[in-house]
DNA sequence: CCTACCGATCGGTAGG
DNA sequence: CCTACCGATCGGTAGG
């Protein structure tokens, strides 16, 4: 009970790992990298995590259960297919924006993983596809979208939102919101003016 | 003179080092497991290759310098914003294709480099990145285009675009030249039908 | 949370 | 191209 003014020790040891992996990746992030920057030694992180994978585990699957919790709601309660889009989207770019760190180590290092666990987050990924795919046959069906391959529209797609946690600042001008809208409009219609 | 049959040692050296840092990324990689996939022990590789980062450096500046290359020439040989975007692509869909593994870890990899090479390798995409946007503004000068924040679509472009190295197959349906097709399309139409 | 330490493995070199 | 080997460093454990 009562707020804590202090971060638990797991929560600092994940912040510091994900932000060194971000740096320097999951294998070129050491226990003692780890260990110094929260200025303590690297055995005693073992009082708090297992393993170091127990980090990468933990970070790949929170933000991609996250994200497929997210567009099962958008195709359960939303029914036209432009809204759909745009709050799939919208669902994607802040939970990469509000998780960073997390989420460039859920992008970049998932191969990390040791089986069987690299396997079930590549069937989590396929889940979210799906989902996603589904949002496209969807406008197909209502005539609005024109996807022939929706498989190839939706990596394009994914590739895009993901490219995010690439330039994505906090601080920066555009805020998650505003690059939502951006990138929905974009996908939606591309580069070329409606009429000249 | 003549042809020679066999593979030049150091490129084959290239090629298993490059496959295999695709699979387990350039730090997953040991000299031990590029030589093992040549059947000769790893002091040997020294013979043809002088470190490590050899392999990686000549990898992310043959790729980068390439896709340079091939965009200056574009924009100083055609004039519509359009056709200057099509070539772009086609270009960028071309080089990664036909050089998937080299692609992959010039994409993914290129963080491992040590200065000043890190620091050059950023200045060239940067290059690549400001030719890029140039094909936007021509298009807005020519009132074809509507890309309000011409870097921010830049940045969504190129993320589409370096998505292929993921999932392209050579023996696949999908032929670079109809990816580079459709990639194109989608970057100037989105996925909105034109009209209902 | 620390000291002390382990077995394994790394990139690379010497010398042939 | 190989044998033999180096100094360094890794993830993790024992025991307190």
């Amino acid at each position: 009970m009562g707020g804590q003014v202090t971060q638990e020790r797991r929560e600092q040891i994940f912040n510091s790992a994900l932000k060194l992996m971000r740096s320097n990746g999951f294998q070129g992030t050491t226990m003692r990298d780890i260990a110094a920057d929260l200025g303590i030694e690297a055995a005693s992180l073992y009082n708090h995590i297992s393993s170091k994978e127990d980090i990468l585990r933990n970070t790949c699957f929170s933000i991609g259960n996250r994200l497929v919790q997210s567009i099962h709601e958008v195709n359960d309660l939303y029914f036209n297919a432009e809204e759909k889009l745009r709050w799939a989207v919208k669902n994607h770019v802040l939970t990469l924006t509000e998780n960073l760190d997390a989420s460039y180590v859920f992008i970049h290092e998932w191969r990390n993983l040791s089986e069987p666990q690299r396997t079930e987050f590549i069937s989590l990924r396929d889940d979210y596809e799906k989902q996603f795919t589904q949002i496209l046959e969807t406008g197909e069906t209502e005539h609005l979208f024109n996807a022939t391959d929706k498989k190839f529209a939706v990596l394009t797609i994914l590739a895009s939102l993901n490219w995010i946690v690439e330039w994505y600042r906090a601080d920066g001008k555009m805020k998650a919101e505003d690059i939502a809208v951006k990138l929905g409009d974009f996908i939606l219609t591309g580069l070329r003016k409606d009429s000249i």
